[in-house]
DNA sequence: TCACATTTGTCCGTATGTATC
DNA sequence: AGATACATACGGACAAATGTG
């Protein structure tokens, strides 16, 4: 809070990786380097920006930790543009989890709300394609829980769905990263068929109420729905828990360095 | 979507940066260095895992973006553990709605949805301390009014403060990222001492509504203020989307060394 | 299959700037 | 002010990976 807004970056003080980070970022923004596209070398890139490889190699970190590029080695490799910063969003959230910022109690009262939003969006705004979609995401589903199969990508998928048909981007970058922690914790976790049949049975109930375009009941579900995950999460969330104890090792090499504050 | 499941991480092909990071990283997790501690010197760490010290400077970099540590330079400088990913996770928020073109419309909607969420919940868990600094927040403000200074700070604080007092890291994240950009937007358009005037009066009954633990009130109260702010958001979206057509420089630099895939 | 060129990955030596004492 | 310790940055070198002829 003690933020002041800033109106003029500093030019002195700044590094100068950071500076060739935003620069070649505002790039992107204004689309002159769009997905896909190749940069140029490390060494033509600094030779143009006039600064040593170590400093571009350090700005392409930042660059490819931010997800906006991927750099491959080898002949004909390079940095190329990519678009993948809600995979890093994911990931930071991650490991706001890991780290306790934010609690599991909180993350999943932060998905009931908000995905209750979502499904009341969707009812208004869902389009055709989007009911199909989530309709071919239910069959999809089910064909391999009858097969004895675990359908636990259509698990995720139809939330991810669901936000998109809101047709609200702030909600689908949300709801995507909240589902790729849930999805990391649910694959930890062995689910039986029976739980995964009756997952797909509410998606179905939600979609037929958003083909009725009846919201208070949509949401009802959804409510419901999250409850019973919700359940399950906690508990998985235990386990994890109690397995990262075993996983302490010595791995206290720099330990004897540490000044402590 | 597609993602499958991720059992074996790939040992061989891995970057020595990523090896690095991930290692310091496991250490702050398990709680071997914690916030306040003070790495080793980058020589020392390369001498240690006996690599370059190039290659600490990458992890390291990677370790900063992603709000472990920050880096000081100078005598006495060095890594030092910190815990801010939930501002970098902000940053990244940002960085997805500017590149994922999110509409004001969009925006303002989800703001407006997500705001009601989060006074709903401060009104159950705001602390003393958090009323009281909502009441400083708008004392600030006002004496600024006062004294005819706008309260800039204070009106994008007060929804961050609000935020906070919902005890929902998820939502704290979520309202920050929004407000960066409201901040972004309103700083570029006058605003009236009447209007500021209003808006702190506004947020005072909102705080009040939380005194008295109204909920049904509170929400209401949000829902009119941001109504408001939605009119004004929208009319200066307008005026800067028609400035920004003048601001297309010439950065295309390394443009011509692009190869299109 | 076999070189070959390209490009990233890594290391080293050195110099400079900067904050602390 | 001077000495010290540290990050920052440059340039050269070689290794490793990867696509191409």
């Amino acid at each position: 809070m003690e933020k002041k807004p800033v109106y003029f970056n500093p030019i002195k003080n700044r590094r100068t990786f950071d500076e060739i980070s935003t620069e070649i970022k505002k790039m992107i923004m204004e689309g002159i380097f769009k997905p896909g596209d190749k940069l140029p070398s490390e060494s033509e890139i600094a030779r143009q920006f006039n600064v040593g490889r170590q400093t571009v190699r350090e700005a392409l970190r930042l660059l490819e930790l931010s997800g906006f590029l991927r750099v491959h080695k080898g002949g004909g490799g390079g940095s190329i543009i990519t678009n993948t910063i809600l995979d890093t969003i994911s990931k930071s959230l991650l490991d706001a989890v890991l780290m306790k910022n934010i609690s599991v109690a909180e993350l999943t009262r932060a998905r009931s709300d908000i995905e209750k939003l979502v499904i009341s969006q969707a009812v208004e705004n869902a389009t055709e394609e989007d009911i199909s979609l989530l309709n071919e995401n239910i069959s999809k589903g089910s064909k391999k829980i009858a097969r004895g199969v675990q359908a636990f990508e259509e698990n995720i998928g139809f939330h991810i769905l669901l936000a998109r048909a809101s047709k609200n981007g702030v909600f689908t970058i949300v709801v995507e990263s909240i589902m790729a922690i849930v999805a990391d914790f649910l694959s930890r976790i062995p689910q039986t068929l029976e739980i995964s049949a009756r997952v797909m049975g509410e998606h179905k109930q939600m979609v037929d109420a958003i083909v009725e375009r009846d919201k208070e009941l949509a949401i009802k579900l959804m409510d419901a729905h999250l409850g019973f995950v919700d359940v399950r999460f906690k508990s998985s969330f235990e386990e994890i828990a109690a397995q990262k104890k075993i996983h302490q090792e010595g791995k206290a090499a720099l330990q004897s360095e540490v000044t402590r504050a």
